[in-house]
DNA sequence: ATTTATTTTCTCGACTGTCGAGAAAAAAGA
DNA sequence: TCTTTTTTCTCGACAGTCGAGAAAATAAAT
């Protein structure tokens, strides 16, 4: 069937869900705020909040200070014990596990590096293993008190069934999460990373009520990223990471990390660049891991003019420049937020992608789309991880924990 | 605000919407099959019939032959008159205008050949205007009792003002639809065509229980059109229409109508083909049209093994291979459907386009996507035309109507 | 110290929904 | 004429939202 069917019941969820959500996003509201926030009457409020309450979904804050003349308001937040995230990121050199309680304040951080056994799928995972149950033993937290374990990488994620299908780290090895974490009740979560940069990005854009029809982020460093945010039929935003860096760029051209030629990445990927600032031929084997100390000297060399390493750059440009043409050309022309280290080499790249747009369709039509940068890449990974994991649990929770708080409230 | 709050008036919406396009997906229904295909009860079916029989909406259809014991059912279908709909469909030789009541059914339809003066903005504009009127005098239908005029096109299309924008017969010139239907009051929509086809298609496949998780429909003819059928996160189906006859193919390719180059439009289109067997300059000023004998022809020669036809096709194939290498690229492999005229030269397509899905990554890693031809293209736009402007009547309807008659109901 | 003004929370009754169960209707067969 | 069968229709229970206004709790004024 195309679209479920309503009831009375799946109101109260649905409602309960927007006074969460608005919890979420302002952190902690009083009754009239919610209800400011969901349009619902105050009446409702009321019932949902005292719902939630008993149900220890939310709790009443503690006394704040006075905010002028009347009843003092009280102010709910989502209940600290509820229940807790653990968020794992794995980038390239090292995996930081976070500890977050349903609140969204963080409790325990800590970095693993990932040394020579780097590649390793059995020892990375492991090493993850040993490393999730640290973390809950340092909070002296139970299993079961873990709501969801979100992951995030970069490559290729297939987000149905929690499967890492192909990473820059473990290239064509499959991890496949839910196997691994069989033995913990929480919910797993797989994601691609630069899908939660677009998630974080598109949040804040709206809250500053700058957000337009739909955005595109690109992440550029050894690997390139793009998520992508649209509004659907009904308003609510969808967020997807489609395969852009992988995409093809030119027939024949340079061999990628994924073992096909010409894609995006081949160009625009660091060590795309560095093949290419050093006049390697394009069929070589990419570098494993290009240091960023690497890619500031043939920055700097391509800003004191030298040909190859400016050409390295522009080439890289154009690839992205023609990349995101074809996005703009798929979707609709929005506006595009590049992020990841490589933005500090904006100024090389520039010219070549707009070289790379100013040829195509919809740019000759619409006008070159707005082109920003966004620094501290990892603040809005974890933000997007956060949100994007809440959505889900909170959802789980409320078609689960109220109604049967609702048996006992009878009882 | 990300999601509308629910209510219990929402929730009769919906469900009233759930029983309506049962009843356009059906045909003609009875309570209990209506009750089995929303999975709502008998009595609330019961309730939303009642309300919308008074409401005008539904009619009981008369009797029909007994189907057995018990007592016999009756059979509900939109109301006739409750309203029509004016479809006009914008093809390059012809428009094509439809009346069609509220079942579904054809009323009435004739074609006005677009002569000599086939590209001005005006004429055709009074030419529609005139047409309009023709084709509800003919019927003897008030303006008023017109829910809605969806046109079709070719080109590039804005959903949300119904501007079009850019297109194969009116090029550069816009047309506001909305602006030129002033005086109607019905509902105006345009859309892309292929993109109607895809949602045909959809609806198709989905009746067999084959629809996938997504879709694509490429029409090939003297334009290439693309249509995309997504599921959203909440089930329902969404249908695009990106502007994939202009994403760029190559850089610096050949001159495109639009007046960009290396658009896949200008390998792939008929006037591209044409250009490429008679080695004729990439930069030539693309042919108006071209007739579908003269294509015959080049195939007929290319079948023949003459070189530069077999070229020509092949290059085309090409083009299109790796566009639709790059739409799975940017959203996830999916099964392709081929239609329009050009299907007709497959034979001489395919190897060009398996060459250009092969080398690319998303089909290195998932295998060719399943690829199918299917007739009847003007057939599909048709379908695909109602079931696009029912969605979008019956809804409006239902938020109008039936609350006015409960005022009725009262009094 | 008491009153007044102000702001917020909470409660009540009216209304609108859905649902299950079973009554009523209508036809075919015995 | 009675029984069986199938479908439609109705009724009461239950769940949810909303507006209005009561109740609560504080600051300012007297």
């Amino acid at each position: 069937m195309r679209v479920m069917k309503s009831s009375t019941e799946m109101v109260r969820q649905q409602n309960s869900g927007l006074v969460l959500s608005a919890l979420r996003r302002f952190g902690a509201l009083s009754h009239t705020d919610m209800a400011d926030h969901t349009h619902l009457s105050s009446a409702t409020v009321s019932a949902i909040t005292t719902e939630l309450d008993r149900a220890g979904i939310i709790e009443r804050m503690e006394q704040q200070a006075a905010t002028g003349r009347g009843r003092p308001r009280v102010l709910f937040r989502p209940s600290r014990g509820c229940g807790y995230l653990i968020l794992v990121r794995i980038s390239s050199d090292v995996v930081q596990y976070s500890l977050v309680d349903y609140a969204g304040t963080l409790m325990d951080r800590f970095d693993e590096a990932r040394g020579a056994s780097a590649t390793d799928v059995t020892v990375f995972s492991r090493g993850m293993l040993e490393a999730l149950d640290r973390l809950i033993g340092r909070s002296s937290i139970s299993r079961d008190a873990v709501l969801a374990i979100s992951i995030s990488s970069k490559g290729l994620v297939d987000t149905a069934y929690q499967r890492l299908v192909w990473s820059p780290v473990f290239g064509d090895q499959e991890i496949d999460f839910q196997w691994l974490l069989r033995d913990w009740s929480a919910r797993i979560i797989l994601n691609n990373e630069t899908r939660l940069t677009a998630q974080a990005v598109a949040r804040c854009l709206e809250k500053k009520q700058d957000l337009k029809q739909s955005l595109a982020v690109l992440s550029l460093g050894h690997s390139i990223g793009l998520g992508i945010v649209q509004r659907s039929s009904v308003g609510a935003l969808e967020v997807t990471a489609p395969n852009f860096g992988h995409m093809l760029h030119v027939a024949n051209g340079g061999l990628c990390r994924c073992g096909a030629r010409g894609c995006i990445e081949a160009s625009t990927g660091f060590y795309g660049i560095l093949r290419t600032a050093f006049e390697v031929p394009a069929d070589t084997i990419p570098a494993k891991f290009v240091p960023l100390a690497e890619m500031d000297r043939i920055a700097m060399s391509a800003r004191q003019g030298k040909r190859m390493a400016t050409y390295a750059f522009r080439q890289a440009g154009l690839a992205l420049g023609q990349g995101i043409s074809r996005v703009l050309s798929l979707h609709e022309t929005m506006p595009v937020v590049l992020t990841g280290p490589g933005t500090r080499y904006y100024d090389l790249l520039q010219a070549g992608m707009v070289e790379g747009l100013a040829q195509s369709q919809p740019v000759r039509r619409e006008g070159m789309p707005d082109i920003s940068l966004m620094d501290d890449e990892a603040g809005l990974v974890f933000e997007g991880h956060k949100q994007r994991a809440f959505d889900d649990v909170d959802q789980d929770i409320l078609t689960l924990r109220p109604s049967a708080s609702a048996a006992m409230k009878a009882g």
